[in-house]
DNA sequence: AATATTAAACGTCAAACTAACGATTAATAT
DNA sequence: ATATTAATCGTTAGTTTGACGTTTAATATT
């Protein structure tokens, strides 16, 4: 009694969807494919999941190859079985959403990948089911962001009440009442306000702020509602 | 180039979290494992995934194999793929959640799987990692009914506002003031009332009422708030 | 020195929603 | 007649929501 007979074993891969925040924008970074089929195609960062790892192991390890970074932010999303999605040779594939600071990628342009930050509009087509993917994790992020507050992983350790607005507006591409949004995190109590301030984005400055560690912990799992209705904006 | 040289290559099963509802509790059902490693052991029921079939085509056919039913609500979790999950062989494991009428589940007690109901209070320790599988898909199943009109797919086609209310004080484990509920839920528009009455659990007898499908597939994406304090609840 | 620009700190207000609870009527098995 | 469950009406205080008004602060630019 060793194996399992009689029974068809398969590739199985996870694909990193991986998001970046610059202070403006939500990103996405991509690679271009460095081995046949597709080729030199845009595509998500992955990779063949080995023997002795977990999936959770394997998605750590493509995020760091591809941006030198460890202890990111990263939750699987949902595994991919159709037959022909592949079209090489059958493999599964297991997607995980990564959320990073884009200062933080300092990745040497040695740029084994050739990878690449693109706006979320303008990304270009991806190869196999790569696109839905991302689409998918686009809905996951805004679902999963609507009541938790994950979209601090995406600001640096400290960040400003118009940064973390932009990222808002962003993600829901939506504008926010100021006020009302100002209201609504200082109730969460989430947020420390530092003495410094950030010059580089306005003549006066905005206060830099630290998340509060022990707060975002116990209320990580809090139903909370960051954005108004919304029922309206999220399909999926 | 045929194949993807130098990776090895896993077995895949699907694992389904079986949910049903008997008009008073939400129950689990499970199977004695029929085959080693641990052969006659309490499991889920799962299946390995065949060549030509999709991840879901796959738990379709294992919930078809031990119930009989098709057609029935079937979601995805999650992946699981720790290398030792599987004492015998490295076996990766997709688990979805299904959600299905207790009454419909009549499957001849020529009982190929020795399924059988469990509260979910008093179900039998699982075999590998299912007993973590079980959990997840509670929380899970608890987070989306939050938000979601699920849990009337374990309903069946015509059901009492106290069934209704029975199923989600059991799903969330507290009680439900009953003239909210009703309110919330009349407010929702998603039910039609039917002129027959169940006279089965109560002398007065309760008005049968069914979905109203169009309301509901328009319904089913926007964020509701079925659950008075949902965060005081979950905690997943 | 005046101006423009952004940050942010107050506040107002009507509408909607929430949770908790009171009272009453209806149907029927016992 | 009584007990039991279903269902329909409330009420009410408290909170949350979204929209919007005003004012002050800091500073780079002109």
């Amino acid at each position: 009694m060793t194996k399992y007979t009689n029974q068809d074993r398969f590739l199985i891969a996870v694909d990193c969807i991986i998001f970046g925040f610059d202070g403006e924008h939500l990103k996405l970074l991509l690679i271009k494919r460095g081995f046949e089929p597709e080729k030199d195609k845009w595509s998500l960062m992955g990779g063949f999941v080995g023997p002795q790892e977990s999936l959770d192991n394997a998605a750590n390890r493509v995020l760091t190859q591809l941006t030198g970074l460890e202890g990111v932010y990263l939750e699987q999303i949902q595994a991919y079985g159709d037959p022909l999605r592949d079209p090489i040779e059958r493999t599964f594939s297991v997607t995980y959403f990564a959320l990073i600071d884009i200062n933080k990628y300092k990745m040497q342009i040695t740029d084994q990948y050739h990878a690449e930050w693109f706006l979320l509009k303008d990304a270009p087509k991806l190869i196999f089911d790569h696109g839905a993917m991302v689409e998918n994790a686009k809905k996951k992020i805004r679902y999963k962001a609507a009541l938790h507050p994950i979209l601090f992983e995406l600001l640096p350790k400290k960040f400003t009440i118009p940064q973390l607005q932009n990222l808002y507006e962003d993600v829901y591409n939506t504008s926010i009442d100021n006020r009302n949004f100002i209201r609504k995190l200082t109730s969460t109590g989430l947020l420390i306000k530092l003495p410094e301030k950030d010059k580089s984005a306005s003549k006066k400055g905005a206060f830099y702020f630290k998340l509060d560690k022990k707060k975002y912990v116990a209320n990580f799992q809090a139903f909370l509602n960051f954005i108004p209705n919304p029922d309206k904006l999220i399909s999926g």
